[in-house]
DNA sequence: TATATATGCAATCAATCGGTTTCGCAATTC
DNA sequence: GAATTGCGAAACCGATTGATTGCATATATA
């Protein structure tokens, strides 16, 4: 059982569901409805979300709803964050280039 | 042979060869040796993030540089934004909760 | 109370994964 | 030219994956 949040984003399913349930909680019905798969598919899928944090449940009844942990979507962020730091590194080069190059043109 | 690049980035292995690589290219015995695997499979790991195009390559004599396409890592970035939007949301309303509890106090 | 609904869990299955070993090929080096 | 080095491809293997089917349980409704 790997069960961390890269494994999890991994499967386009998943990251559908993700998106879903982002803004408003859902059940696992609803949220199978939007798939073509069966309810205990989505439930697979909900488990191993919740089991790396990503959702929480939250019981009403006989239903269950499930929501977004989205702060946890900010360990992908994090590991960005360092492509993040070389695209601005190369946009600042890029950068320089044009302004020599507008220098160049100017003499 | 599903090949996007979540699946590509879910692997452990292969986010250290994309740190490893992102700066300099290197060889694939130079990765395997950072690695407790055989060259073979961080071969297949290469070949991998070769046919998701975040991986180029170039030939040198009888080596072969592999380094990062790192624009591609962008459709991570791509796919993170809609939960950053969530995130600044969250940030702006909790601001308007500690302005609001600010001018209580003042009053 | 009987039935319907919402859900999780276990068993099962084909497909895929990540790894190793073995091999073949091309480019160096002796 | 022979040996060495750097590499990818193929065959194989156990573990994991994503899905289905069948079942058990709890809540709601008739």
């Amino acid at each position: 059982m790997r069960r961390d949040i890269f494994q999890a984003v991994a499967d386009p399913t998943r990251r559908a569901i993700i998106a879903l349930i982002a803004l408003q909680a859902m059940t696992p019905n609803a949220i199978a409805d939007n798939f073509n798969t069966t309810r205990q598919a989505v439930s697979k899928h909900l488990r191993i979300l919740t089991e790396c944090e990503l959702v929480k449940q939250e019981q009403k009844g006989r239903e269950i709803y499930y929501s977004l942990e989205i702060d946890k979507l900010k360990e992908v962020d994090k590991w960005m964050e360092q492509f993040r730091k070389i695209w601005e590194t190369r946009y600042n080069q890029l950068d320089d280039v044009l302004v020599k190059l507008k220098n160049n043109k100017n003499e």
